[in-house]
RNA sequence: GGAGGUGUAGCUCAGUCGGUAGAGCAACGGACUUUUAAUCCGUAGGUCCUGGGUUCGAGCCCCAGCACCUUCACCA
């Protein structure tokens, strides 16, 4: 799954140049020198912290201190949580001990310690050597198991393990941690005769939020919890913020998009949801890599910002007093790189679109366009299902997913109807009557005043058709004039060879057979920019695509997929902004 | 941009007819060596989004503004 990325590889210039940045920081970090992590023995880590209070001073008092604004209350109040917080950490500081933590090598990933939970076995005082009875199985009394077996020892790996309180349960001289990495969640029991009066009173100092890293061995509860039972604490970050409640976690959806950090480390689920996210991009990558598709990066600054109809970001360059824009589609710089050879060609990422801002909008968003010379759109429509196939493979491989109160099934193939069926079935009336698809649009409250018949046909689609498509589905066959940038069928020129993934009432996929005749091509722009505003993207004829078809575009299937959608629907997020993590927020 | 809704403790939320501001969690003090959102006793914590207005009196009613949510439009 995710690649180990311990501290080894750390950047040490990017470190050194962040401590030194800090005042007083200044050559206070000397790990780089320190032999390399093979020759550390676990549990016994070699940082002899300075005095570290004499490095921050201010931190180490309890006295009041100036309250400049509401965010630092006064430090002498310590019914202000927020307060109590920095006073604890200036208490650990005068410890001897850095609350800002050190490199820890050898530690383990909770999710990897728990898979060693068949490592915990049962020594009777005889020798022998017993497996844990099945905790997973249901209700086991382990106190009254080892009184049956015992007498007798529980023995376990020693682990090293690091990450956030989540949750503690103090009971005396003991106190029990729920801690959390990236991986999973894992119980500390710390014992005051265990880990001894030093480590326990430094406990004592822990608030949830805390980094914390533990050395210890791994073990079951009474209750058959997996647990490390903790030998030796080291502390790694003070959080001097308030955690959001533990049960009901950071609701506000405003707090949530803009403390993304928080909402990630104290909402069950979203972590998760955002390395799905990785999980399925990695894996349209690898779908598309093994069908040779061949990943390029196009500008994003555009002259002319074209391949869609959206209104795009202005921007401008200062040296060359230029006006820019940010791009709105991936399309017409791939189609070049396929005049120029690059037969099977592909770009993911970011383009922005300056329109409104909805549940199923964003104005940056992430698009993957792919084309492939001699295809069709049959080809990317198999290619499509491929690409969504397998996403769901590298997430769980469940084909039924759950969307709001409804559940998707991506179980291929998907459906493919053609426009004109659907528009019959859900409008009821004959797509090839203009008048009586006029009549209609007019009945439910559509403009139709000097509306090309097509264009108003498809108002009418998208009205009555496309929002009761639970699909998946392949919408296909579209009628040629709202499709300027398709080939029509050689044996109807009314239709052109286009479709649509709908999956929810949500457009996921849409894709041509290319069109890549330079004469046809131009004549379409001309024709589409007429009446069009000034701002509006196409409204300005991008000659160098044309010049470029006219060096022979081979014929080719071309599609473009919106991610963010895609990861809605597979990852069961009804919000577009909960499965992009900065989403476009008004400054605060 | 239009319409509707919401804004109260660090977090999640109550707040009746307009009459002294409430709970749970978090915090602080105390008890507890196998707890599971630990429990028990005690303490503290408020710019009721902002600014006006009505009223003897406003968290509550009225007006304006700000932010967020839902929906429509633009769009994918």
């Amino acid at each position: 799954m995710t690649k180990e990325s311990g501290p080894k590889q750390k950047d040490s210039s990017l470190y050194s140049c962040k401590a030194s940045s800090r005042e007083g920081g200044g050559g206070r970090r000397t790990f780089r020198l320190r032999p390399p992590s093979s020759t550390i023995a676990l549990g016994s880590h070699p940082l002899r912290t300075p005095p570290y209070y004499f490095l921050f001073p201010n931190l180490c008092t309890s006295q009041p201190v100036a309250t400049p604004d509401r965010q630092t209350p006064p430090e002498n109040d310590l019914s202000d949580p927020r307060a109590a917080r920095r006073h604890k950490l200036g208490l650990i500081a005068e410890r001897g001990i850095d609350p800002w933590g050190a490199r820890f090598d050898d530690r383990r990933f909770i999710g990897d310690v728990r898979k060693m939970s068949d490592q915990v076995r049962f020594q009777t005082a005889d020798g022998q050597t017993r497996e844990l009875p099945d905790f997973d199985a249901g209700d086991v009394d382990y106190r009254q198991w080892k009184a049956d077996n015992g007498p007798g020892t529980e023995t376990g790996p020693q682990v090293r393990v690091a990450g956030r309180i989540m949750l503690s349960r103090p009971a005396g001289k003991l106190i029990f941690l729920t801690i959390r990495d990236w991986t999973g969640d894992i119980q500390i029991f710390i014992g005051k005769k265990q880990v001894g009066e030093q480590d326990f009173e430094l406990a004592k100092l822990f608030d949830l939020g805390d980094l914390i890293g533990v050395d210890g061995r791994l073990g079951r509860t009474n209750t058959g919890e997996l647990t490390v039972f903790a030998e030796k604490l080291h502390f790694q970050a003070k959080m001097l913020d308030v955690p959001p409640d533990k049960h009901a976690g950071l609701n506000d959806p405003d707090l949530k998009q803009r403390m993304r950090y928080a909402d990630l480390a104290f909402n069950d689920g979203v972590l998760q949801t955002f390395l799905d996210r990785t999980k399925i991009v990695k894996s349209i990558r690898r779908t598309l890599d093994e069908d040779r598709f061949c990943e390029v990066e196009g500008p994003t600054l555009h002259t002319i910002a074209g391949g869609a109809a959206a209104r795009p970001f202005v921007t401008h360059h200062n040296a060359l007093d230029m006006k820019l824009f940010l791009r709105i589609a991936l399309e017409l710089h791939l189609k070049r790189l396929m005049v120029g050879g690059i037969e099977r060609v592909y770009e993911l990422g970011r383009v922005y679109r300056n329109e409104g801002i909805s549940v199923r909008h964003n104005p940056e968003f992430t698009m993957l366009e792919a084309y492939q010379a001699y295809g069709d759109y049959e080809s990317m429509m198999d290619l499509t299902e491929r690409l969504i196939c397998n996403a769901i493979e590298a997430l769980d491989g469940r084909y039924q997913r759950p969307f709001g109160d409804k559940t998707v099934d991506f179980t291929p193939p998907f459906q493919r109807r053609t426009y004109a069926d659907l528009f019959q079935q859900y409008a009821g009336v004959d797509p090839g009557d203009a008048e009586a698809v006029r009549r209609l649009a007019d009945s439910i409250g559509l403009d139709t005043a000097d509306k090309h018949p097509d264009v108003v046909k498809n108002e009418v689609f998208e009205a009555r058709v496309e929002d009761a498509l639970e699909g998946p589905i392949f919408v296909i066959d579209y009628p040629a004039s709202i499709c300027p940038l398709t080939k029509r069928k050689a044996d109807n020129p009314e239709i052109a060879e286009r479709f649509e993934l709908f999956v929810c009432g949500m457009e996921l996929a849409n894709a041509y057979t290319e069109l890549n005749d330079p004469d046809l091509q131009e004549q379409l722009f001309k024709t589409q920019l007429e009446g069009m505003e000034e701002e509006d993207s196409m409204a300005h004829m991008d000659r160098d695509f044309v010049r470029a078809l006219r060096h022979a575009m081979p014929p080719a299937g071309g599609l473009g997929v919106g991610i963010d959608r895609l990861v809605m629907l597979l990852c069961g997020q009804k919000s577009i902004r909960d499965v992009i993590l900065f989403p476009v927020l008004r400054p605060e």
